[in-house]
DNA sequence: AAAAATATTTAGGCTTATCTAAAAAATTGA
DNA sequence: TCAATTTTTTAGATAAGCCTAAATATTTTT
């Protein structure tokens, strides 16, 4: 069993491999976790003598095999209980995060299961991400950004990549949700803005907005 | 916000204000949290700086206000919870302690009330025992111990005063079950030993059995 | 009421996870 | 290349929450 910490260092060693593919650096650890780079040495020290990661000194770190089962354990319950907090309790989109970052730590594999099944085994989080199932997998991506689409070209909503309160709001203000189609009606050359049609609105959104929307094109 | 060890250490006293009116011993306090007196005393010290309880040296400790509705508010939602493993998501009620232990700490007003209205208010939890409302006030309780009815009486199990494992695993293996009504057809006066009728079964149960079950009287 | 037994508190340490400040290694660039 | 800069690690502290052992209060027994 992890600690609370160790769990969330995981994960945020999870969401960086992405990036950093040759090993996480200290400095984007600690960006990430929100502390400083000593702490992460020590941590990663920590996570190391548990054999959860491979770490050398000033060379960053990657997971292990374990420390990924791991990460992807705690990931898979976040998003189950987002899902449960929307569909279930009638969370809007944009409170689920801070109450899933808790939830995700609760140890206990039947809970996480039975939710599993009693959510319907549900592939998506409530911002599209997918969730992985009880052996680790996840559902293969097939989405790209909205910024890449061409003049006239058209796709779903289908997730975010930015889940933070400010830009989900921005989104049901302006009625954007997943689901919806939207086709691009006109692109800028000078600033990457749209104009989008969706909802049979007219939009103009910039290029912030447009690399922040995953799309399935159609 | 208290922390995890805090909530238990009030949810602890909580219980043990029942029988210890006077004010909760370090003794009692220690062997309930399975700990030692030591540790007690440095954290009903610490409760005590935050005023959530009142303490003088060598005179055992009470709840104040504040600390006792924030022990009912993590009843409440250990009670909820467990509602709600048993009800949606099928759990046996000998399973479900341990992860309601784990999530009575989850902090979220909103989490607490939205699952209050999705399982539709309950007002016990599987095993009987009351659930207080966003208010903290309990349902009166209104019963009594199956031990104390005399022979010929009746009456209906609603609740057990023991939650381990063993004694449900015990009344499950004999079809005990809340709602069911119970005859005493014989009491016996050496070992306090009782003959009852229950899903038209006779049954020969032992004090220790009755004095753990309670019953509303019909 | 004094001695014995029990209960409680104090003193001092340990672990986890954090921090700041300083040292050391790696990288950059003139 | 070697000096400057940046990154990373080490060293030493701190706080929460626990521990053991010793000291002190209280209660019980005789």
């Amino acid at each position: 069993m992890f600690s609370l910490s160790e769990e969330n260092y995981l994960k945020a060693i999870f969401h960086l491999e992405t990036a950093y593919k040759s090993g996480v650096s200290t400095n984007a650890l600690a960006e990430e976790m929100q502390t400083k780079a000593s702490s992460v040495t020590d941590m990663v020290k920590r996570l190391s003598d548990k054999d959860l990661v491979n770490y050398k000194r000033y060379q960053g770190v990657k997971l292990s095999d374990a420390g990924k089962s791991a990460a992807i354990e705690v990931i898979r319950k976040h998003r189950l209980w987002e899902v449960f907090l929307v569909d279930k309790l009638g969370f809007n989109w944009d409170e689920v995060h801070e109450v899933a970052e808790q939830l995700e730590h609760i140890k206990s594999e039947k809970l996480t299961n039975e939710l599993d099944k009693f959510l319907d085994f549900p592939k998506r989080d409530p911002h599209g991400d997918p969730i992985p199932d009880a052996q680790g997998n996840f559902a293969v991506a097939n989405r790209a950004l909205l910024s890449e689409l061409e003049k006239g070209e058209t796709g779903i909503c289908v997730g975010v990549k930015d889940s933070s309160v400010e830009f989900l709001q921005f989104l049901d203000k302006n009625k954007i949700s997943l689901g919806k189609e939207i086709k691009v009606l006109e692109k800028e050359d000078f600033d990457q803005s749209m104009l989008i049609k969706m909802n049979e609105n007219e939009l103009r959104i910039s290029n912030q907005i447009s690399t922040n929307l995953f799309i399935k094109t159609t």
